[in-house]
DNA sequence: AAGTGGTCTAGACCACCGT
DNA sequence: CGGTGGTCTAGACCACTTG
């Protein structure tokens, strides 16, 4: 059994304090929390102080605070859902794309954010790693993907500048950047590897989603080859932790029916 | 170019002008910043209000505060990777458990925390539905996997109650939890599905794991089958964010040579 | 002992939301 | 308009680390 703090800073005794009211269902999801104010009254401590206890419950994702109202008790979130076929390498089939299924997101769209050749931050560098050419020799292209016009995940695409066509530093807007590229480059693609981290968001990409620094991000980076198996394309996409969740099936695989038209955004 | 912040409020201004002196180079990795005093002097603002534009910082990961020591800009994190074969559904071969390989954690242990019937919280509840059983019927094992002593990873354990051995509550500590389980309860399991997600640690994992509540934890979720197809046993593993990543290999299936005798910790 | 970050107070003003 | 949360100040004391 965790203690009930009856130590330590007096905003984390009042942050139990609250939670606990919460987990007990004194305060049930959707419900509004006392007012600064009330809390400060009630604790017989300062508003600041309260108001570092409510922050560690939003921090934990407990509450949410919605300025000029009030501080509510979080419903649980409903994540969307990415298949990810382990057994299939293959990007195109029959020169169409294949996207994987993506359930519960909602009029999604990819928009180009930015286009750099030869950048050199810590992710152009990985980048550089993994596809095994220098940064100078690489283009990065940043995008935003706004899901029924939100912000959802941004991603950076790194390829050797030498295979991308002079126009494609132009094209703004598609579905699904990783086919476009491979259409561009004119080469059939095939994972070679993925992996799934987390991550707090930087000042940079909070910004760009709309959220706030520190928040979690599920991250999804990956490497596809050619069919010689040269690495070509290296992504690194950057997902609000809230809004996805990767999921491999490892048995009968068959495509999730809800959703029609489930969207596809290279995933 | 992303705009440099002349608006907004003030610890956001310093936060971004501290994050690009961090970017150019002036505050390299592993340097200190100069300290709380002598950044409210150069902003020429209040103390608190520096220490705000710091706490951003912070969270998205940029800075490491040092009590009593300082503050300094972070170098990049080292994660250990966990292969994930693609292919493979199977994880017993011969009854003898083959756990996947961590490279990069050094004298990982598991050890069982908390063991709870028929519980009734969020999680309890999510597991209910993966094993098509009420809450009621089901035992939770809670447990805390640290590497060279320091905590790394929790988590839960749900299996049906009746499908435990009476005496399986005492066992405190095992190598790989859920070759215990399967051992116990004498079913061969396989995996049936497995999803990766990103949350904020709330203040129970945070107090666990020895880090900040809201501090980004990699979810690995998954349930396991018996041969017939039934689900068994479902595991929610949270793992800190910058010490763990997911690898999918897609090519060449081979296990890396490096790290020799890997640990096994049942992923 | 001196310097660092951590906590807390009292009070003020502002920005936002609903009625 | 009144109530909510958001920002900022001035000042105080404490806990921790290093020399």
């Amino acid at each position: 059994m965790p203690t009930p703090r009856n130590t330590g800073p007096l905003y984390l005794r009042f942050a139990h304090d609250l939670q606990e009211r919460i987990d007990t269902g004194q305060y049930p999801p959707g419900s509004r929390l006392p007012s600064e104010p009330e809390l400060s009254a009630h604790f017989g401590a300062n508003r600041l102080t309260v108001r570092q206890a409510i922050s560690e419950l939003e921090r934990a994702g407990a509450v949410e605070i919605r300025r000029g109202v009030g501080t509510f008790v979080r419903r649980p979130v409903v994540r969307a859902t990415i298949d990810v076929d382990p057994n299939s390498a293959r990007l195109d089939v029959d020169g169409r794309s294949t996207p994987l299924p993506v359930h519960g997101l909602k009029g999604a769209e990819e928009r180009t954010v930015e286009v750099a050749v030869g950048p050199d931050a810590a992710s152009d560098r990985q980048a550089a790693e993994h596809l095994r050419l220098p940064t100078s020799a690489l283009t990065r292209v940043d995008t935003l993907i706004t899901a029924s016009g939100r912000p959802w995940a941004v991603s950076g695409y790194w390829v050797a500048t030498r295979l991308l066509p002079a126009g494609f530093t132009e094209s703004r807007e598609s579905r699904n950047t990783t086919v476009a590229v491979a259409e561009a480059i004119g080469i059939d693609l095939a994972y070679d590897w993925r992996s799934f981290s987390a991550i707090a968001a930087d000042i940079a990409d909070a910004r760009r989603l709309g959220i706030g620094a520190g928040t979690p991000l599920l991250v999804r980076e990956g490497v596809n080859c050619a069919p010689d198996g040269r690495p070509v394309l290296y992504v690194r996409r950057r997902i609000h932790g809230e809004n996805a969740s990767y999921v491999l099936r490892y048995r009968t695989w068959r495509r999730t029916d809800q959703e029609p038209g489930g969207t596809d955004t290279g995933d």
